[in-house]
RNA sequence: GGGCGGAUAGCUCAGCUGGGAGAGCGUCGGCCUUACAAGCCGAAGGUCACAGGUUCAAGCCCUGUUCCGCCUACCA
């Protein structure tokens, strides 16, 4: 016996800090570039550079990891592609800040100096997402790390540009767009998030310039007006038929604009009547269009009045809207002020309001990518798991407008086009074009705009396969197997992945697209910074360990439902960790090397039993893996693991491995034992790498890392295995019987050290010789003296009883039973029992029910009405006996 | 405004194509049994949100209602 093989208790760090750079050094997460007989891809949906681990890349990054290293364990040729994001807007506004700490901005820096101070972060600062995902325990190929930024992906985003762009797919103009005054950046509809507020619906009144009284318009921006151009009324509308064709006069700034008629306007809403400011409203900006209407951009890209807002220029725009308000009071043009609920836009960045606005952006025209995109899933060429996110993604893709792809920060792509100073001619090229090919003139200026980011990342999985060069890398593993995702990025990312690939690849980048949950925290609020209800996943893994933590983020990982993640949750899968390995110490300390392994008929019950439930147990985590069930897998897991092999097979062999039956006996078991242990082992190393590497290393007759194993899928000796229908079907009488004695004793309050002795009764002989043959195993959990078989007799007069599918277990108790206890024991049993009986009686005596149910629920039903009918009689008599005897 | 999801034991949640209500944690009782007290054994606890409907049969399918949560949207 060795007993300093492992540690009493399971100390995570110190095991962790071992493997991952073991793995690493073995090259064990190294993906062939040549294809081999099977392929298996992932490209990691890139962290932010700027990041730090949450709990959204654990989840994500464990489930990935599962499935990497079982498809690795399945022997496939796995290639987990890692890298980071730039992050365009986050990454500029850390690095702004940092420069801000030493009195610093971009501004006075310039452009290069800054883009200059920003790789310097990213190198110094850079990797800690990396290091981070390392402890989780991914197993990325890290030697083909990419990043968004770096030459080959850069030269991708250009080439993909340049391409749209002749293909009349890219386009610039002016438009309205979301304005973030803080980034003072453009961003497109998704980065906007709309927030439900309180605010006013402010009435005005814009008398009649040649008239007496006037039209009354309504709004929830005010300060708008200064850049009104008309005010418009529908063309149906009886109240204005009048009104149309006349002219008002702008309060405040006393400009004369016309009142034109426009289906465009709600008749219901407000007055009718619609203040009409093209510079500032997407709707407003289109009427100003249908009528030729002036622009006047009231709001600068500053956030304050511009010149053409008269006096109110440079004032900010809502110190603006509570002037223009006083003053619109003051000269009695504000007629009603309503409290109106209604949403806000606010930058995603830095939560900003945005202010739509006018302006030369740059756009992808969506249409024609995202039919091709919409085909490719009804085709199911990519399929959405679970399917729920199907028709999300569908009504997305066919509603999708055009996406602003510009941006006015520095850090990014640049857009590589370029303007001639002399003819104004637009170039768009890969490279700066030394002369204008119009004109001649030297030196064209480039566009100072970058793309959003989420355009190279939409090239992510192909970009990092070489692309646009033709790559053994994008030939082996182009398509992807699947991508693993949260459903807050399917539109940012997904969808757009989607239209790329299939546009410049041919082919869709990814053959599934797993959607999972989010983690939210103990009340199901999302995790945030600002409600301070973070839990750090670094933390977590300090505490408890990576494997409790990536456990219980598999265990909860259920479809289509968000997790609720708390620490005691974690501490539950810690002690399961731990359970795994004083488990496997108890195995160690009797495994040695090169004991012999003796043939299947030299096993016993409990072998037998436990190797058919290892069988199942193999083939329901492998299926429940292929399906993204993670949460079935991790449940299998554990309840064998646990209750199985810890609390069953493991107690009843003890008397086994502790000599008492045998050397023969001895061997076969532990040939067993340590079958179930090795297979077991690989089965959970996908969630659980680093606990279950360690005791591989320990285990006697391995060689190498548990990551090179061959799975039990794969392995001839347990492919052999078969169910054993046999000995599921004895060890279940074996635990009835335990279990009824232990109730027994726990119910009447019988003491442990309580000597009993036992005795079945039972009219089935293939149960009787089944217990004679298993009796060993009973006395010994059951812990009793003795344990007689017989066929159904003389009942017991002072006994405890239990019925048992098999027969009727009696414990005698001759003195000591206390009848009135025992009399409620079987009076709670029978109302049990009665409990479960009538709704089966009901069904049959019903007609219809025998009529029309399939046969085998019938004979279901009617077998079980047998055995509970029996057990009642049986349960009754013993009642009636007790009672008599209590008297 | 449109759409989606959720409501099952005290808590957190499983329950896959309709056919015997489950787990973990918590609670109660008993155990230091030679891997594990981060453990072992036993027990209690549910009108499956509400109201209808379909069906021989509904936690599961349909309709409506209530309460939560989310996504989406250019009614000023």
């Amino acid at each position: 016996m060795n007993l300093d093989l492992l540690n009493k208790g399971y100390e995570p760090r110190e095991v962790e800090s071992r493997w991952y750079s073991f793995w690493e050094k073995e090259g064990l997460f190294d993906a062939l570039a040549d294809s081999a007989p099977k392929n298996f891809s992932i490209v990691i949906p890139p962290p932010n550079v700027t990041g730090v681990l949450h709990m959204g890349h654990a989840l994500n990054n464990t489930l990935q990891d599962i499935l990497c290293r079982y498809r690795r364990l399945r022997g496939d040729n796995v290639l987990w592609m890692p890298g980071t994001d730039h992050a365009g807007i986050a990454t500029q506004n850390v690095v702004e800040r940092k420069l801000a700490e030493d009195g610093l901005d971009r501004h006075h820096l310039g452009r290069e100096k800054f883009i200059e101070a920003v790789w310097q972060w990213r190198r110094k600062y850079g990797n800690a997402i990396t290091n981070q995902l390392k402890r989780l325990g991914a197993s990325c190929d890290w030697k083909r790390e990419r990043f968004t930024m770096d030459d080959g992906l850069s030269l991708a985003v250009r080439k993909v540009f340049v391409q749209l762009y002749n293909e009349g797919l890219i386009y610039r103009g002016d438009y309205i767009i979301n304005w973030c005054p803080r980034c003072s950046t453009a961003l497109a509809d998704l980065e906007v998030e709309h927030e439900e507020t309180d605010g006013n619906l402010y009435h005005i009144r814009y008398p009649y310039l040649n008239a007496a009284g006037g039209i009354v318009v309504a709004t929830t921006r005010p300060e708008t007006m200064l850049g009104d151009t008309a005010v418009a009324v529908h063309p149906e509308d009886d109240r204005y038929r009048n009104a149309a064709d006349k002219t008002v006069m702008l309060p405040l700034m006393d400009r004369a604009i016309p009142v034109i008629r426009d289906k465009y306007v709600d008749m219901s809403f407000g007055t009718g009547a619609l203040k009409v400011t093209p510079a500032h409203d997407p709707n407003d900006y289109a009427i100003g269009l249908r009528h030729d209407l002036p622009v006047i951009k009231a709001i600068g890209d500053d956030g304050r009045m511009t010149a053409a807002a008269g006096k109110f220029e440079g004032l900010e725009r809502f110190a603006c809207r509570r002037a223009v308000v006083e003053e619109l009071k003051a000269g009695g043009y504000l007629v009603r002020v309503d409290a109106h609920r209604h949403s806000v836009g606010h930058c995603y960045r830095c939560k900003d309001i945005v202010e739509p606005n006018l302006s030369r952006q740059w756009f992808v025209k969506t249409g024609p990518l995202a039919q091709e995109a919409i085909v490719a899933v009804k085709e199911g060429r990519t399929r959405i798991v679970p399917e729920i996110w199907t028709a999300t993604y569908f009504d997305w893709m066919t509603n999708i407008r055009d996406w602003c792809i510009s941006r006015q920060i520095w850090w990014g792509h640049q857009i590589p086009a370029w303007t001639c100073r002399d003819c104004q001619e637009l170039i768009v090229a890969m490279e700066a074009p030394p002369t204008c090919p119009a004109c001649g003139s030297a030196a064209p200026v480039q566009d100072t705009d970058v793309l959003d980011t989420w355009f190279s990342s939409a090239l992510w999985p192909f970009s990092t396969m070489g692309w646009p060069e033709r790559t053994p890398l994008l030939e082996t593993f182009y398509p992807t197997s699947v991508l693993v995702t949260g459903f807050d990025i399917l539109f940012f990312w997904v969808a757009r992945m989607m239209m790329m690939g299939i546009h410049f690849m041919g082919a869709v980048p990814f053959r599934d697209v797993y959607v999972h949950a989010l983690v939210r925290d103990e009340e199901g609020k999302k995790m945030s910074k600002s409600k301070g209800n973070v839990i750090d996943p670094l933390s977590v893994i300090d505490t408890y360990g990576t494997d409790a933590f990536r456990f219980t983020l598999a265990a909860f990982a259920a479809q289509g439902r968000d997790i609720k993640m708390s620490a005691k949750r974690i501490e539950g899968y810690r002690h399961f960790i731990n359970k795994l390995w004083n488990a496997a110490r108890l195995c160690l300390m009797h495994l040695t090397e090169g004991q012999p392994e003796p043939g299947p008929e030299s096993r016993s019950l409990p072998d037998r039993w436990i190797l058919s439930r290892l069988k199942t147990l193999t083939r329901t985590v492998s299926e429940a893996i292929d399906d993204y069930r993670f949460n079935e897998a991790a449940g299998a897991l554990y309840n064998f693991v646990w209750h199985e092999f810890c609390d069953w097979y493991l107690e009843a062999i003890k008397p086994v491995i502790y000599d008492r039956h045998g050397e023969e006996q001895k061997a076969a078991t532990l040939a067993v034992l340590r079958r179930v242990l090795n297979d077991a082992l690989i089965l959970l190393h996908p969630f659980i790498p680093f606990v279950t590497e360690e005791i591989w290393h320990k285990l006697p007759g391995t060689q190498g890392s548990i990551m090179l194993a061959v799975h039990p899928l794969d392995d001839k000796r347990s492919v052999a295995l078969s169910h054993d229908r046999e000995a599921e079907a004895q060890m279940e009488l074996v635990i009835d019987i335990i279990t009824g004695v232990r109730n027994i004793r726990g119910e009447m309050d019988l003491p442990p050290a309580l000597e009993l002795k036992v005795e079945l009764q039972s009219e089935d002989k293939t149960v009787r010789a089944s217990v004679v043959d298993h009796r060993d195993i009973i006395l010994n959990l059951a812990r009793i003296k003795s344990l007689t078989v017989d066929e159904p007799g003389r009942k017991p007069a002072s006994a405890a009883t239990t019925i048992i599918p098999g027969g009727t277990l009696f414990v005698p108790l001759e003195g000591t039973i206390d009848f009135e206890k025992e009399a409620e024991r079987l009076q709670k049993r029978i109302n049990k029992v009665n409990a479960e009986l009538m709704p089966v009686v009901k069904k049959l005596n019903n007609e219809d029910y025998l009529k029309k149910a399939p046969a085998d629920v019938v004979a279901g039903a009617r077998a079980k009405r047998e055995q509970l009918h029996l057990t009642l009689q049986k349960l009754e008599a013993t009642l009636a006996r007790v009672r008599e005897l209590a008297k």
